[in-house]
DNA sequence: GTCTATATTTGGATAGAC
DNA sequence: GTCTATCCAAATATAGAC
């Protein structure tokens, strides 16, 4: 939740420093109230109690509701984009399919995570500029590398296949595997997609 | 909503079918509530007001505001079953393309639909039983179709595909085609994948 | 910065008269 | 079957003492 991780040409502030992580162990226990509970289901209270305070308290860290949600939202494309792993020095389809195993992983690591950050299910929540700008800034690479690979035509197949398995997986199956055993040859099925949709250069097929 | 649409054997009841009647009205102030208020977003004082009645008089027709989801995830499904159309004297491909854009119009028609039926966002909510057979009934003739042209053992790949794309439009741009537009590439890509995994008979390749 | 106390609203659900 | 009245619980948020 640091939002300067290390900037030496400013001075410490003990004060700021313990606010913050003040905040971020309330982001942390609002994540685990919502994976017990829902991500609609997160109560103030609840989330006070689980960190030792009393519910008002809250405010000396949050505007409101929404802003913890939009910390948990920002916290989890922080999450993301440091999870990430952009392949190197590998072919095509093995890019391909590490890149769709690790938004898997991560994914169904935490569902309600991926229900706030990748579906808009809580009523009248809207990400802040600043969250939203976190959200985008981890494109960036992974967009250089389908670039690359000459497949950055086929980036809409392949985020919605990839994002269709894990969301068949999550909604009918959670915890198991049968959609996700399929990235392997989905991604097979993508690169050859590609290949045969290749702009500017012949064709193949 | 009628539970059993017509069934000569049994006379006609008119105060039962007054009952069935109100009830559909509910149902459907429902969807409209949450149309414009999110999933999570109705609460029972709004939607008696939008049927003229004050709240204590909906649980005359529902035991509970979870029985009121349960009624309208059982009608999205009598929708769902009656909006599918199963290809008749169709290529695989173009039966394939068919079932895909249906489904794809079916979700987009009402997010808040799709997010009740194919997604679980509310809290504590589960389908009653009776609910989820009608949800299961309507595969049958997918399934039969998909068996008849030897893909079956391609289902997972296609709900997963195809409901990948769907979410992506919804979640990232919605009242878009920017992925509903691939549906056509993607199904002959799925074909495709289907041909080469065909069990029994020699693989092509 | 945290608390108590409370405002304010709203939620789902029940009791009982008509 | 619908209403009024009400319960009860919970919610977010604010005011002000310490």
């Amino acid at each position: 939740m640091l939002e300067v991780p290390n900037d030496v040409t400013k001075p410490r502030d003990r004060r700021t420093e313990r606010k913050q992580a003040t905040r971020a162990e309330i982001v942390d226990a609002a994540w685990e109230l919502c994976a017990a509970e829902g991500l609609a289901g997160l109560s103030l209270r609840d989330l006070a109690a689980r960190v030792g305070m009393q519910a008002p308290s809250l405010y000396s860290y949050f505007d409101s509701k929404h802003a913890i949600y939009d910390a948990m939202f920002a916290e989890g494309f922080r999450q993301f984009n440091a999870y990430r792993v952009i392949p190197e020095g590998a072919t095509t389809l093995d890019g391909l399919r590490s890149l769709a195993h690790r938004f898997a992983e991560f994914c169904t690591a935490s569902p309600v995570r991926y229900q706030l950050m990748f579906q808009r299910t809580i009523p009248g929540f809207e990400p802040s500029p600043e969250s939203y700008a976190i959200s985008a800034a981890g494109f960036a690479d992974y967009a250089a590398w389908m670039a690359s690979h000459e497949i950055a035509h086929a980036t809409d197949m392949y985020t919605g296949v990839m994002t269709g398995l894990v969301d068949q997986q999550l909604s009918n199956e959670p915890g198991g595997d049968r959609w996700l055993r399929l990235i392997d040859d989905a991604m097979a099925m993508v690169l050859s997609y590609a290949e045969s949709t290749k702009p500017k250069r012949r064709a193949r097929k």
